[in-house]
DNA sequence: TTGTAGGCGTTATCAA
DNA sequence: TTGATAACGCCTACAA
């Protein structure tokens, strides 16, 4: 754990100005003998490039962040997972910043991207309010939202389509002979909270289904809070499907029907959303609506790369397409 | 995103000098009056250092950067997750290398802290071979490596112990009056693979069971592997349990224990390994020996941090006590 | 083809 | 208390 060598240290074994050392690194042209002459220095020294000092000259970090609430939901990590040989492939390393839904958390994360330690942010807020709008304008560097943000915002913008995929699923149910279809949701302040209870009712509209209250209950996005939510509704109402908001909030709606006597699918269908690694080892296996979380993560990063090669260019929406993911939790067994 | 300002901005605002400016930014005694207007100065160009110069001058990136074979595992998932808050705190970013498990991608993660992009490196490499040793020994940057290393390797090591855990799951088989039980291992030549054979073998030998090659079974750490080696194992010999290597693994001799018509855990008990977030959502729920993923991910980032504070103290081993967390697939349902 | 020198934004030393 | 100035390691005019 010596002191590494730096261009200085190569110049004075090799015998020439460090402005040689530095053509030969990067291969600008030189004569023979002094190219063999760096070379044969550098690879005796070890020598590796400080990143640090050529990012001060070049004002480029070669890293991008990634700010999320928590990297221990499956949604995230898919991600995550999803953006790594993207940005790694381009030649970028990639920062974590878990905010656990924190807002100043996050406004703290984008004010300090004028640190320039990262070349762009990428980031999934669970909550998006004025303050975020403010920040994404003011921000020193390149910011790519997954979740939608309203029309205008200088960010690209990747988005689900809750809409769609909450149709599919409800299309499915009522396929299924399901009228009752219940919905687990998360908090309603929240991007996906908001977007899906939209989704919901539009789906149900569209369905000529009656809009009851009665069938809507609300907890947080974790499995102990889908249980309880889902208990409250069965105490007031008797559902034919339950569709949940995640895929957590689905397993707590499982353990609650499971405890109730209640069979899955027969009595009570239930769909999930997210499609995580959770859904098809519960039991029953969990139909669940895939809004594309690696696809998303993916195309975010696709979309840094684009911003950081060409600056000027228009903000950009994607929108990644859901799928249903059928199992066993609404028809058959398995 | 305009071009943010720099000391030498404020400097000219304030109509101090550079020098002055820094001493005001780093909390340096100076007169009320120059304080004052370089808060001002700053405040309305909405002035942040530049991390990157301040790494060139000091040689501190304030990053820490961890190295595993897959974001995707729950094992890493909990690592990360537990290291987070700890770099936090103590305010470094963590960089996520992800190698695939690749031994050439996880020497040149090695390498390139030669690069000091960052202050250390966290790795938990699942093979460890003989150039990793020497890796260790040559890194520029303190490393920690999550996985037993050989002693005198010149790095700090947190370790899991394998042999107490698999002692503590087959004493609980055996308690439960199982006497044949089998082993489904993931790979050999892994870290992992190899600590949980001995581990197997040894607990054998102390409950005075039989050793018998029959009851083991070798695939990779995969639902579908772990489901082909069960598979495999059931077709020449009829265990009364299945320890298994990782929770995956277990996940997949549950689908083919069910398959073939064998009740868990009446006619076949299993116990997992890692005590992932995937254990309470298997069916039924999964019997797990818990090796402390988190504890291990939070030591690991407390080492570091040691390390980073006093470069010269002697290599650490730490030790995480493993716990066995028994569920439905030992005992009763749920 | 090569070397000298200036600068990226900070911090820190040294005189004044 | 303050300012000028020299690093940190690299890249790149510009001159030779």
């Amino acid at each position: 754990m010596r002191q590494g060598p730096t261009i200085t240290t190569i110049a004075e074994r090799a015998g020439v100005s460090i402005a040689s050392v530095s053509r030969v690194l990067n291969g600008l042209p030189t004569s023979e003998a002094t190219v063999r002459a760096v070379r044969v220095a550098a690879e005796e020294l070890g020598y590796v490039p400080n990143s640090v000092a050529r990012s001060l000259k070049s004002s480029r970090t070669n890293q991008v962040a990634f700010a999320m609430a928590d990297i221990g939901n499956p949604t995230y990590v898919a991600m995550v997972r999803a953006m790594q040989p993207v940005l790694k492939d381009a030649g970028f390393r990639l920062i974590l910043h878990s905010t656990d839904a924190d807002i100043d958390d996050e406004l703290d994360v984008l004010r300090r991207l004028g640190e320039r330690y990262a070349d762009g942010l990428i980031i999934s807020p669970i909550r998006l309010t004025e303050r975020h709008l403010e920040a994404f304008a003011e921000a020193r560097a390149p910011v790519v939202v997954i979740g939608s943000v309203p029309d205008g915002t200088p960010v690209d913008n990747v988005r689900a389509d809750s809409r769609t995929g909450l149709r599919l699923a409800l299309d499915h149910l009522y396929a299924l002979g399901r009228r009752r279809i219940g919905f687990v949701n998360g908090p309603l302040d929240t991007v996906p909270g908001a977007a899906r209870a939209r989704a919901y009712a539009d789906a149900l509209t569209e369905l000529g289904l009656p809009h009851d209250p009665a069938l809507i209950e609300i907890g947080d996005f974790y499995r102990a809070d889908g249980a309880a939510a889902t208990r409250r509704l069965l105490a007031r109402t008797r559902p034919d499907a339950l569709m949940c908001a995640n895929d957590l909030i689905a397993l707590g709606a499982l353990d609650v029907l499971r405890a109730e006597g209640l069979r899955v699918p027969e009595d009570v269908a239930v769909v999930g959303t997210d499609d995580t690694d959770l859904a098809p080892v519960a039991w029953p296996t969990l139909t669940s609506v895939a809004l594309g979380s690696a696809e998303r993560g993916r195309r975010a990063a696709e979309l840094m790369l684009d911003r950081l090669a060409d600056g000027d260019a228009e903000p950009r929406v994607v929108t990644v397409e859901p799928r249903l993911v059928v199992r066993g939790s609404t028809k058959g067994t398995s």
